[in-house]
DNA sequence: TTGACATATTCCCATATAAGCATATGATTT
DNA sequence: AAATCATATGCTTATATGGGAATATGTCAA
């Protein structure tokens, strides 16, 4: 089997920095393609592309005005990747990185090596 | 240019289903490769593999115990996913559903139209 | 209708999977 | 050292990119 496709899910969809880039540039106020264009440096079949994908995953939204196509991020589809990301909050929130942890271990058999000698004392 | 490898950020690294359910299961307790290919049921060369993903993007940790590996997830490494979806969180939570917002124009124009006419009312 | 503007799609190509299977590496025990 | 348990890597294959260039579609204006 392959890599999933980046229209399964938006997981896959945002794994794409320029379609990242895109969503946070939507996010703010709708906006015709051309602008996406200007604004990112890209160029306009590549956007068109982008936006492709986002759009089948219902990270953004099309409506037309005169021969603009206005996007528009829409937030509520990057909640699944909010809610999922959260899980793991708790986690980070109370375990120290391992080094700090470590180095914790090593100070309390022996807490008298002074791990930073560089460090000044303050007067 | 072809997709962006798996291995070149956490975003990449996490648009794998089975990675993230790799990642639940080892942030709870840290844990052998032969456990997580029982849990998951998958087989044990295609989770070595997984777990060298996520390991080369710093997603999990590996001690060695005797013959077997302890894996956990660093939780650490999933925060900047929860930041940057954090960013349209105030979005998504003043921005009212297109659906409920056409109803809502709908109304304002002819308040009188009932639109869910199964609605009952409360005594 | 014709032309000009705005956006979308198609084709080509280099690259990267993920799964399945076989095999290699590492560590432990006898 | 040999056997065994645990994990990692190598190989093949089907499939999916993303960018570039060219072209198609759609919309408005004169």
């Amino acid at each position: 089997m392959a890599r999933a496709a980046t229209t399964s899910d938006a997981f896959n969809a945002v794994a794409e920095p320029r379609r990242r880039e895109i969503l946070l540039l939507l996010v703010a106020r709708e906006m015709p393609v051309g602008d996406i264009v200007a604004a990112l440096r890209l160029d306009q079949p590549s956007v068109s592309k982008h936006l492709r994908v986002l759009r089948d995953v219902d990270l953004v939204r099309v409506r037309r005005n005169g021969r603009h196509k206005l996007y528009s991020t829409n937030a509520n589809a990057i909640r699944p990747l909010h809610e999922w990301t959260a899980i793991f909050e708790r986690y980070w929130k109370h375990q120290l990185d391992r080094v700090k942890q470590r180095a914790e271990a090593r100070m309390k058999q022996s807490p008298h090596l002074n791990l930073n000698p560089d460090a000044k004392e303050k007067p």
